[in-house]
RNA sequence: GGUCCCGUAGCUCAACUGGAUAGAGCAGCGGACUUCUAAUCCGCAGGUUGCAGGUUCGAGUCCUGCCGGGAUCGCCA
């Protein structure tokens, strides 16, 4: 259950109360009514604005208006106390007799506790990665394959139908380049001197396979052919083999895409689907041939005035129209990027999400305005940017080079630290926020290290399960009744607030849901951690207080109940981050 | 120069899309192990939310202008 939710429909049937006896006019806009926790815990349990919002509306003071809600609120059994706080807040104070249920309603659940239907089903796209492939992923890829991830589990947790997906730029001069690369790389295994990989060609070793799969499929065939002959050849393969490299290093992170889209396929089809949008769009009368003005500032050595095909973005909140061919008559990558997004709309995706890097922050704009253009405003396009990922070790940066080709690759990160631990990480920090990673810190056991911390809370809890056969063999947590649990047992402070702690977190999951945020799914992960260590050590000082108690198995039975609330939580929420929950730390 | 992001405690960051007295963790100081694993916990201290205006019942959050840091700037992807 949603405790919120719960109050908040209380809140909407007290209003539906008052505008029966005319207190309120009937026809009440009230879409920017909430159901809160308050900021301050002794304010009481939920907060609502009510009366502040709708003041206006009532022509009545906020805080007369909040009084009256209040006398209909104070009516309600699962309210023990109703408050008029401030400039109108309304502080209810939840009813003792409330709290086992949200326990109950955790056991009940388990793994689908936080689950929620607000998605209605409704096709969300989630792109992210979306790396050229020319050469496995590197460390810059993974903030935004781990981000796209966990916000697609995220969103499919709260209801959306979500797909995932990858962009494969596979038809831009990139991929012309790796072609090449490869084919050196052929003509080494089949015995040529190739010397040092020149300048402008990819030179890392993952291509020596691709070359020695070439040697065995096309033997000498290749070697007397014209470049426009094996290019297409070596290039359909050697993509197919990134590829594959490609999705190697996402499975080590637990990543998986439902569709791999290339590029390529949009032009190669029967029909040149990029010439299909550059036409819808220009039966709008959105694209014209037009000169741009040059780039503010210091003018770049080949900047050449020419007439071009434009796109108008500016009618669309960008600051300037963009070109859609380049001066060799070819598609711009902007150009099929439209096309890309229109194909997402057509196969009925209202809601878009593009996970990019810090780089493409430019990019923003025109391909918000582009979806616009091309779905009539009636599709949404959110892009999230990913800041930086710092790399350091014991506090030290760690050297990259990108030229030299020493960059770390994911694979490395992953292979040294554990899929949890990057992912995790990865998701302590809004994503428009650069990010600092230490490989010594992330592997620490201490409570500097939040992936640490979480996880030791929950093998904590296994461990009280552990010990709690020792007492009471037959005790397990999964075969409690939540039914016949004597959850009023559990009436000190400390119980209480973690309980509440509990009854946020399908709120929590709701609101990073709509906002598109899964950080906060780690914050609340780490706080509902501490509370439980807290808890835990309150056992020390107050024995009465320990979860199990030889003498009292209903007593026992409760604690587990909420020890068990507790661990599923944060197993539900590592899942959602992808991180696996680990039930034992030696 | 244009655009976008960021600026919150000494440091790293939260603040639930506009709510009440801005919260955590590190670092600092002082405490708690015959233990349900002290791999943890408790307490103290720490603030003009970069600056100046504006919007309203109410601003770290929205708007305008500055200051500082980062990213990016026809045809690369």
């Amino acid at each position: 259950m949603n405790l919120y939710a719960h109050f908040s429909d209380r809140i909407f049937a007290a209003l539906d109360a008052l505008k029966a006896d005319g207190t309120l006019p009937g026809d009440l806009d009230a879409r920017s009514i909430t159901a809160e926790p308050p900021r301050d815990p002794a304010h009481g349990d939920v907060a609502t604005n009510a009366a502040m919002v709708l003041a206006k509306q009532a022509k009545m003071p906020p805080r007369d208006l909040a009084e009256k809600l209040a006398a209909v609120l104070g009516e309600d059994d699962d309210i023990s106390n109703v408050e008029v706080a401030g400039p109108g807040f309304i502080n209810i104070r939840v009813a003792p007799a409330f709290w086992p249920r949200v326990l109950m309603s955790v056991l009940q659940q388990r793994g689908d506790f936080g689950r929620s239907g607000i998605g209605a089903g409704e096709a969300v796209n989630v792109e992210y990665v979306s790396a050229n492939p020319t050469g496995p992923l590197h460390v810059g890829h993974v903030r935004g394959a781990v981000f796209g991830d966990a916000l697609a589990a995220l969103l499919e947790f709260s209801g959306f139908n979500v797909t995932t997906e990858y962009y494969v730029n596979d038809a831009g001069a990139q991929v012309d380049v790796l072609a090449r690369s490869a084919y050196m790389r052929y003509r080494e295994a089949l015995g040529h001197d190739i010397g040092d990989i020149p300048e402008g060609h990819y030179p890392g070793d993952y291509l020596k396979p691709v070359g020695e799969m070439l040697a065995e499929k096309y033997g000498e065939g290749l070697l007397e052919a014209d470049e426009t002959e094996w290019l297409p050849l070596v290039r359909a393969d050697a993509i197919d083999a990134m590829l594959m490299l490609i999705k190697d290093d996402l499975a080590a992170l637990d990543i998986g895409q439902d569709v791999f889209f290339s590029e390529r396929s949009l032009i190669d089809g029967a029909t040149d689907k990029v010439a299909v949008t550059i036409d819808e769009l220009r039966e709008r009368g959105l694209i014209y041939e037009g000169r741009l003005p040059p780039p503010k500032g210091r003018l770049p050595d080949d900047w050449e005035d020419r007439e071009q095909t434009l796109f108008r973005a500016t009618e669309f909140g960008d600051d300037v129209d963009r070109a859609l061919m380049k001066s060799d008559g070819t598609y711009t990558y902007f150009a099929s990027d439209i096309a890309y997004h229109n194909d997402k709309f057509k196969r009925g995706f209202r809601n878009m999400i593009d996970v990019w890097g810090a780089d493409h922050g430019g990019y923003v704009k025109r391909m918000q305005a582009a979806v616009k253009a091309v779905t009539a405003g009636e599709a949404a396009l959110d892009v999230k940017i990913c800041q930086l990922v710092r790399l350091f070790r014991g506090g030290e940066p760690v050297k990259m080079s990108k030229r030299s080709g020493e960059f770390v690759t994911l694979r490395e990160v992953v292979d040294e630290v554990g899929p949890g631990p990057v992912r995790f990480m990865m998701l302590y920090r809004k994503n428009d926020a650069p990010l600092d990673f230490d490989f010594v810190k992330v592997t620490e056991q201490s409570r500097d290290n939040p992936v640490f911390y979480v996880q030791y809370a929950h093998a904590r809890a296994y461990s009280v399960f552990r010990n709690t056969l020792e007492v009471f063999p037959d005790l397990k947590p999964d075969s409690l009744d939540p039914v016949k649990l004597k959850l009023s047992l559990l009436e000190s402070e400390e119980e209480l607030s973690i309980v509440k702690k509990i009854s946020q977190f399908p709120r929590v999951v709701e609101s990073s849901a709509l906002a598109h945020e899964p950080h906060r799914i780690s914050f609340y992960l780490h706080e509902l951690a501490g509370d439980f260590h807290s808890l835990w050590n309150r056992g020390k000082e107050l024995p009465q207080l320990r979860f199990i108690n030889d003498a009292d198995r209903d007593l026992t039975e409760a604690r587990i109940a909420l020890v068990s609330s507790i661990a599923e939580t944060l197993a539900n929420g590592l899942r959602i981050l992808g991180v696996q929950p680990i039930r034992e730390m030696r």
